[in-house]
DNA sequence: AAACGCACCGTACGTTTCGTATGGTGCGAG
DNA sequence: CTCGCACCATACGAAACGTACGGTGCGTTT
């Protein structure tokens, strides 16, 4: 049985919250991981049932109205989550940003500039979502049970504010100074 | 018909060289585009097909050997393109990064600590990738072809180097140092 | 206390994407 | 001439995705 990101998502976060149901997993990681890895809530309902049948989670059914399913992990699940855990992972972190393929077929075009809008609405969305991190930390940056897990976010600010700082430079056609504050900052 | 990001990947792909076969796609965006919107490559032999069964493209099948089809930009597909260009994207990038959830589960790993290990080889990954776009922007940086090309790489290699502060911060334990520059930088 | 409405919760199902594996093609070396 | 390897193309099964629908049960209204 082959265990792929999503699985040991699920482990990772069944093993961090104790017992959950699907809908407990969907609101948990709606609101954490899911940041930095999307994926449709119907995964949380069928890898779950994958997972248990190959023995690394254990479920009990609820037996009235909405029969829900609480999944638990199994000595096996634990092992295979922290086997890969301790593995660090040759992959790069993958993207996939559609304005940044708007901005490179640019020159595709019609004749009136576009790109002024597509950084303007960029800006937008990379405040917003600076914001939000920004509100997670003052919310629960001094309660310890968060502590290990707020460190993420720093990485996430960093790079929303790299994006920021790159669409704000293209904005105002400052790109040439972005590139030199850089090598300032982290001499090549 | 509905086009997805990839149409209008193949869509700007022909427009931005000319008639190509998707080889000729292949290797271009795995040179280009393909950093920040991955995908396998036999999308580049069906989509090409779909997007001329709905008139985007023309095909010209050789009748030798390998019976490549070359795809051209139909008027209808140039002007399909444009009107995407034209509407900025209210959509956010998406991320997929399998060491940041590495990051986020550490505390359920086993009791010795991996962090330093997976910070190590994100800081090569990086260094490497970095390397990979400098040397994109010392080769092609003067030529005026590629010059609109380019801006996108100031683009990635923000983003690289703010990964690369934050796992480097992280494995000299100087986080708190990385959001006190971040603030000087970018006060909120 | 019955009826209602809405937020909560779960799953079925068709579509798209993905990755792998396989097999043909043709140039250049020997 | 033929052999080998890089080049090129596609088939096919498995996984991921998104949407749309349908049940549940608490709180509110009458």
């Amino acid at each position: 049985m082959r265990l792929s990101t999503t699985s040991y998502l699920v482990l990772g976060m069944v093993a961090l919250r104790g017992p959950s149901t699907p809908y407990d997993l969907k609101r948990a990681t709606s609101r954490s991981v899911g940041y930095f890895w999307n994926f449709p809530h119907t995964q949380l309902y069928s890898e779950p049932e994958r997972l248990a049948a190959s023995g690394m989670l254990a479920v009990d059914l609820e037996d009235s109205g909405r029969r829900r399913k609480t999944y638990s992990l199994t000595p096996e699940g634990r092992a295979a989550l922290q086997e890969w855990l301790a593995a660090p992972t040759p992959e790069h972190f993958e993207m996939r940003d559609v304005a940044e393929l708007k901005l490179f077929f640019n020159e595709a075009g019609a004749p009136d500039d576009d790109v002024p809008k597509l950084a303007q609405e960029q800006i937008r969305q990379h405040e917003e979502r600076i914001a939000v991190y920004e509100d997670m930390v003052s919310r629960h940056g001094d309660e310890d049970w968060a502590r290990p897990r707020m460190i993420t976010l720093e990485l996430g600010l960093e790079m929303e504010h790299a994006a920021l700082r790159f669409w704000t430079a293209l904005a105002t056609g400052t790109i040439d100074d972005l590139r030199r504050e850089r090598d300032e900052r982290d001499p090549r």
